[in-house]
Formats: C-alpha cells, structure tokens, sequence
RNA sequence: GGCCCCGUAGCGCAGUUGGUUAGCGCGCCGCCCUGUCACGGCGGAGGCCGCGGGUUCGAGUCCCGUCGGGGUCGCCA
C-alpha cells in the first residue's frame, strides 16, 4: 500500500470504472507484455485481476521495454483512458514504471495463457509459481471462502471455534497409522483427528467446531488421498441422535456454498463453475439400501469409490441433489465410540455423506454414558485405562451428542472438477511429496 | 503395498523392423511489424534421450535393475 505517496493504489479489477483522465496507481506482476512495432501492451496482474497499461513511442518507457521480464513486480503510475479496444474499456496510458524487485526469471510454465498447460507434477514441483496463475487460484478462493461459511455458519448457530493439540500421546483409533515424533524424549504422533478433544469440549461449550490440519500415515497413494489434510469438524450436545448432527450439517455446508457464491464470485466465474444446490433435507438412505443401490452383495462391510460413484448417480437422477447420506453403517467398521442404532445394534448410528459421488463427510452419534465407553473400549479387547484422560469427561456427565468431519480439499475438488485433490490442495503432502 | 502404463530441451510431445548430425509446437534471446488481448513474421540459443548395468559392429529404440511419475484396487475425509 503505497498511498503516503500522491494517489491511492487503485486494483486492477477497479480500473474499469475510473473516469477517463483519472491518475492510476497500480501495484503487480507483469503478467504479459505484447510489443508490437509502434505501441506495446503490458497487463498488470494483481490479486483483484488484471489491467492493460498501453506504452507508446512518445513514452520514455518505450525504448525500456526490451528490459522488461515477465512476473517482475512493479508500481505503475499513469491515467485513466477510456478506449474501446480495451479489455474493460478503460485502459492506464503515459506509465511510468518503478520496479519492486529484480528483474524476473521466466516461469516454468506460461503464466498468461488461459490455462496453465502443463501436467499435475509440474505444477506441484513449481506451486510457489503456479498458483499465480488466475485459474489455478481459483481453487483456493474457493476453499478460503468455504472456510469462511463453514465458521460463519456455525458461530450463528452457536458453536465455538476451538484448537486442539495436533501433537499426542496416542492414536485416536487404534490400528490407523499414525506419525511419530521425537517430542523432547517421548514418543509422540501427530494428530489424526480431533475426534476425543472436540468431544471433550461439548462438555464445556456444548457445541464446538475446528478447521485444522489432520495427519494420516495410511500408505494411500491415491488422487483423493493426502497425508495432511484440512479437517472442518463440529461437534454438538443435546441432540435426539445423528439426524439431529446431519441437520447441522446440512445448515454448515449451505453456509460454504452460500459463501463461495458471494465471497468467491470471481473464481466461480473464472472456473466457470456450476455450483451444487444444498437440498433444505440432504437425502438419506440406510446402508442396507445403499448396497442394492449400488449392486453390491448384502454382506459388504463398506462402500467401495464405484459403490459410491453409482450412489452418487442415483442421488442425482432420483432426487436431484448433488449431496446424498447414508445412515447406518455396520458398528463393526466404525470406532469404539460410535452410538448403535438403536432398534438394531449391528447397524450404527452414523452416516456418511457423498458428494457428486465421493465420500465428504463422516459423522455420527457418539456413546456419552461411562459405563457404555467402559463396554465398548473393553469389547475391543482394549485396556480402559489407556483411555483415562479422554473418559474423564464422559465420568463426569456429558449430554447425548454427535458431529462429523469434512474433508476441505474433496469438498473442493468436487466442485472444481479436480480429478486429484492435490490440484486444490496449496502444498500437497503424501506418500512421495514433502516438498514444497 | 498389488497390477497396468510412462520418463526425450523450461513446458507439451514425435522419433519407423536398432543405423550416421535426435526433431516439432510453445516459451526464451535478437531483429522486424501502428491496438494487441493464445498478436503476427524472420533468425538464434538451448539435450549425459531419468540413472546404472547388459546384448550388439552400432542403443533414445532391445533386456535386467533402480529411481521418479501417472492410472487402478485395498483404505479413508
């Protein structure tokens, strides 16, 4: 923000609607530089969008303009000048321009053509450069402003944001891979979810959510797998059970795409998006029948991605809706502390949610009596000790209650069409890639 | 981790049954071109053909190993 200096620094989204002999500050990359024989054209990229700035003989800059790199950074002062050959109509013309750093390297990739023409690898090799380009951005505007609703959303209904600890002594459900750390001299892990901590916390502020990162050792190298992702979690107390959470639910995943329609309007535009429609009631479906659905046998522990691709499809045809549930999945494929369903306790009372046919969501009813965590932990041949700090809360009284976790980066590509999360996911890390 | 496919210039790719100097498009550098917007034209630079070994008179090309990448399945958000 150069504004100490005579005029404000004007976007280059803004300058479209200046007047015509209006001064022009603007601040950015040069994004491209077309010189023909009598007249050049530089556009200026900024994080509002892009602007032509016009060079001419009678400009002392135009005998410079050999020197000039793409993606150098610079401050342009010049006027306004309307011009209908212009992209907006209104272009910056008599610039003069003060470099803001050395003179530029070229990219690895074109930055200025209409898409980054370049395979996934690339891209990620280089993402301290490509995320400059306008459509790879868009990715993440749509995941800041997904955040943004998600928080929003929730803070209205009366939830707290909360942070919990992502160094632990232990794994949250035993058996999944964790990572270890040297933490001073014991052995610690990364946190796999804050599923205990966030439970923990409805005994306190009753309903609770976090946005963090969660941490996944599973050698899944796949283009919906990450080692580090971002986890939209909530949990809330005093519900009847899960279709009390998926109403939340419902409440907070409106709340995302509400806000990428009016916050990320722009990346909308740029990626030419089609936005999902969340449904006042998100079809549910029991697991029993998302089996037949999917012509899978009736023994199936678990939905396979072609399972949930054809759920997906059927969602869509049958009710329209871009976002299915299915309730009641098997108790034995779920944690210790997921609540049974009631009228049948090998069925559970949790849910998962696809989206466009892949799993976003999981979430559920948790047990909240004592004696039950006593039983389960114990019914899994587990020492209930192991568990004394998180069972504290549970020894000391806490309301029936449920929550889920959203996978930001699937929520994400999902909606852009991403084949690989890693295409929205800033610094990707997995099974082969830690770095950037 | 299993199975399948791919590594050739900064990027995207071609390269015949093994044959002499490894090509094309874009980018990059230089020159030219009165308004471009994926501008256009001419010229130039740029390669240990992923790495190691083998077969052969001769390997980018065939074989083995290795490293890296992509797809898919298991599993998950």
């Amino acid at each position: 923000m150069s504004d100490h200096a005579s005029a404000p620094r004007t976007l280059a989204a803004d300058v479209s609607g200046l007047e015509a002999g209006a001064p022009v500050v603007l601040q950015g990359w040069l994004h491209r530089k077309r010189v023909l024989a009598s007249v050049a054209f530089l556009v200026i990229r900024d994080r509002s969008g892009l602007s032509q700035v016009v060079v001419r003989p009678e400009d002392a800059l135009f005998e410079q303009l050999g020197d000039l790199r793409e993606e150098t950074v610079f401050t342009v002062r010049g006027v306004a000048s309307a011009n209908d050959a212009a992209p907006g109509g209104i272009e910056v013309v008599s610039p003069e321009l003060t470099a803001l750093c050395d003179p530029a390297a070229p990219p690895p990739v074109e930055l200025w053509r209409p898409k980054l023409n370049t395979g996934l690898p690339t891209i990620l090799d280089h993402a301290p450069v490509m995320w400059r380009h306008p459509v790879q951005r868009a990715g993440w505007e749509l995941a800041s402003a997904a955040m943004q609703g998600f928080r929003s959303s929730l803070s209205d209904l009366g939830f707290t944001e909360i942070q919990t600890p992502k160094i632990v002594s232990s794994a949250t459900e035993s058996g999944a891979n964790v990572f270890q750390v040297d933490y001073f001299d014991r052995k610690a892990f990364l946190a796999q979810s804050p599923q205990f901590y966030k439970q923990q916390m409805v005994g306190v502020f009753e309903r609770v959510f976090e946005v963090g990162p969660v941490f996944r050792a599973e050698p899944h190298d796949t283009a919906r797998h990450l080692a580090e992702y971002v986890s939209l979690d909530a949990e809330l107390g005093f519900i009847e059970d899960h279709r009390d959470v998926l109403a939340v639910l419902r409440e907070a995943l409106a709340g995302m795409v509400g806000a990428i329609e009016t916050t990320a309007a722009p990346a909308v535009e740029r990626l030419k998006l089609e936005l999902p429609r969340v449904p006042d009631e998100i079809p549910v479906i029991h697991f029993s029948r998302a089996l037949e659905i999917a012509g899978a046998p009736a023994d199936e522990p678990d939905l396979a991605p072609a399972h949930e691709r054809a759920i997906g499809e059927w969602a869509k045809a049958e009710h329209g809706s871009d976002f299915v549930a299915v309730e009641g999945y098997p108790m034995a494929k779920r944690p210790f502390y997921t609540h049974p369903q009631p009228s049948d306790p090998r069925w559970s009372n949790s849910f998962d949610i696809l989206f466009r046919g892949l799993e976003l969501v999981t979430g559920g009813q948790r047990l909240h009596r004592y004696s039950d965590y006593v039983a389960a932990i114990e019914a899994r041949g587990e020492k209930v000790e192991s568990y004394a700090d998180y069972l504290q809360a549970f020894e000391h009284g806490m309301p029936p209650h449920g929550g889920w976790a959203i996978g930001l980066e699937r929520f994400v590509a999902r909606l852009t069409g991403a084949e690989n999360v890693r295409q929205v996911t800033l610094f990707p890390r997995d099974l082969n890639r830690l770095s950037p």
